[in-house]
DNA sequence: TCGGACCTTCACATCCATGTCAGGGTCAAG
DNA sequence: CTTGACCCTGACATGGATGTGAAGGTCCGA
């Protein structure tokens, strides 16, 4: 697959795409034209590094977790002091953001279902005790 | 409270207080002098800002949706269906990268778990079957 | 064989969140 | 009254993610 299927496919840019392999998110092989050419479990890599980016995570550290979030025991070998804490450490990053946007993301939820009592002709003082 | 107060009561530089303040995320009094006043409820909105922010969620987005994050029935006023699909759009965009985020959680902390074993003298092909 | 649609690299531009510095006021404590 | 710690504004700088455009190569179909 070359670069434009793989933009397609991800909605991901031609441009992010050379990118990410620049940054060493991904690595890519090149036909003998010199175009580069993508294998298919890459559409799945680039979008997960997407939805990462998209959550904040920068390119930088996701290089380091990338290798982590799939088959894991095969990567086990090197245990690694210094590697496992920045695991753990961005594990705990992240579970802040998950409890951050779920809060968030339920006062928003209760904000909406509020704006639809009040627009379905609900008289607008009437209310859940939260 | 002043601005170093509340810099210091958050981890948030004055700097990024004031460019909070500029992109209409709080509301900021004045003393007689011209110094900053803040009260004592942005703390707290100073940390969800952070929160927000840290979560990829840009200043643009945070001012649309602050409002609604608390004192949800106060604001209901405003009924307007625009602002209510940008709501909805924000709060699904939120539960996708929950969901995301939760993924890559689990999965790293699988990895670190796979790699605690690892070290702790563990043979390293016992696995459990995933 | 030509044209269009794709690809390459490289460079410059942009937006956003942030840092930093300069030039200058405020104020309290010594 | 001076000094140091704070504050003000304004500007310039930077780093990361992204867009865009130029100059050129590849390849397929009319």
């Amino acid at each position: 697959m070359q670069i434009g299927d793989l933009s397609h496919r991800t909605g991901v840019s031609p441009r992010m795409l050379r990118y990410y392999e620049d940054q060493g998110l991904i690595t890519v092989g090149r036909r003998e034209n010199g175009f580069r050419e993508y294998d298919d479990y890459l559409v799945d890599r680039v979008r997960k590094i997407r939805g990462l980016l998209d959550s904040g995570i920068p390119t930088r550290i996701i290089a380091d977790i990338l290798p982590c979030l799939n088959r894991e025991q095969v990567l086990v070998v090197d245990a690694d002091p210094q590697l496992r804490a920045v695991l753990i450490d961005q594990r705990d990053k992240m579970e802040e953001r998950i409890a951050i946007l779920q809060h968030n993301c339920d006062a928003l939820s209760r904000y909406i279902k509020a704006m639809e009592r009040a627009m379905t002709g609900g008289r607008p003082d009437e209310q859940a005790s939260s």
